[in-house]
DNA sequence: AAGGCTGGCTAACGACGTTAGCTTTTAGCT
DNA sequence: AGCTAAAAGCTAACGTCGTTAGCCAGCCTT
């Protein structure tokens, strides 16, 4: 019986990628264990339980998207920065559903959370954004709140297919990016 | 051995109850049979297994929350159905999580099911809100799902308690409705 | 080379959803 | 009123899943 070489990050990393394969309510300890050439119970030595894992597929989600959106705001501010923060945003959220539920799942967070610093870099980079734009010191915090409402509520209708078809959900998003973008100008 | 008077409203009701108070993740048919007086094989009897049940009460919900909106509308055009839906919407979700959660767990709809006449009756509530605006035939769809996702988005975070504890909430939100306000127009 | 940690395994339990099949109540028809 | 059949409850049982306990083999250290 040959060691498999499974580590926490490799394992977190194979049920991410079945979360977005097969859904994250389909990432079952059996089906990971078996895409990893193990037993099921094998995967204690690893991770916590199903709890940590969903926690951990969190936070390696939220790194990246924090990663992908300072990426794609380096050199940009004011509606460029917007605009690409939230094609970021959506993007993310549709080339890997499994993960981005997995951030929704997730149950209330003590700081000094692995989760909680992850969660701290994507707030910090949307708060980028909105520095390209006068807004009042006291709005800032209720603007960054509308603008993650939106962008997570755009995000989790468009991955639950509750738009219907008919009009180019493009197009909307643009516009949406748009409407946003005159409302902190004036 | 009595009978318990069950039929589905009454079964699908007790589940909305339950799963306002406990979450909708432990709406088990168990859990939900002992608060009835009854076994969980009944349950069967009445409702076609754990999917269609979360169908049902998400069926439930939209019916609830159209008749909510409304209500609200009544008498009411611009700013003021704005302000009066999204308080609406809000409120709605709050006092009755695990009924909205259904709403949106729910998988693809077809035409004909009930869940999809009750979505459509909550659509065409926002859908007269933006009559009070003007705004191009052409762009009514974008406003449409724009307002929906911030909604939805709102909702769904603030129930998460993803929002940090520090500028009140209910702030944010007015402000935000006031945003939209006076994008939409413009 | 020895020994201990580490990472796999099997066995087993409890919770849950669901099905099958029995029994009793109840409602409707004559 | 009595009979019958459908409806509504029950118990028993199965499969899946998460999880724990306890065993054993391979690797790293010395």
């Amino acid at each position: 019986m040959p060691r498999a070489g499974l580590d926490p990050a490799v394992v977190v990393a194979a049920a991410a990628e079945l979360a977005d394969e097969a859904g994250l309510g389909n990432v079952t300890m059996g089906s990971l264990a078996e895409r990893l050439g193990v037993r099921a119970p094998s995967l204690y030595k690893h991770v916590d339980g199903q709890a940590d894992l969903t926690r951990r597929i969190a936070t390696l989600a939220l790194t990246e998207l924090g990663d992908a959106l300072r990426d794609a705001l380096q050199g940009r501010a004011g509606p460029d920065a917007l605009s690409a923060a939230a094609q970021t945003f959506r993007t993310y959220a549709i080339e890997h559903p499994g993960r981005y539920a997995a951030t929704v799942r997730v149950t209330s967070v003590q700081p000094g959370d692995p989760l909680a610093d992850a969660g701290t870099r994507v707030f910090e980079s949307l708060a980028a954004v909105l520095r390209g734009y006068r807004i009042e010191q006291a709005d800032t915090i209720h603007a960054l709140r509308m603008l993650r409402s939106l962008l997570h509520g755009f995000a989790t209708l468009e991955a639950s297919e509750v738009f219907q078809l008919g009009t180019d959900i493009d197009e909307s998003f643009t516009w949406l990016v748009g409407f946003v973008d005159r409302g902190l100008s004036t």
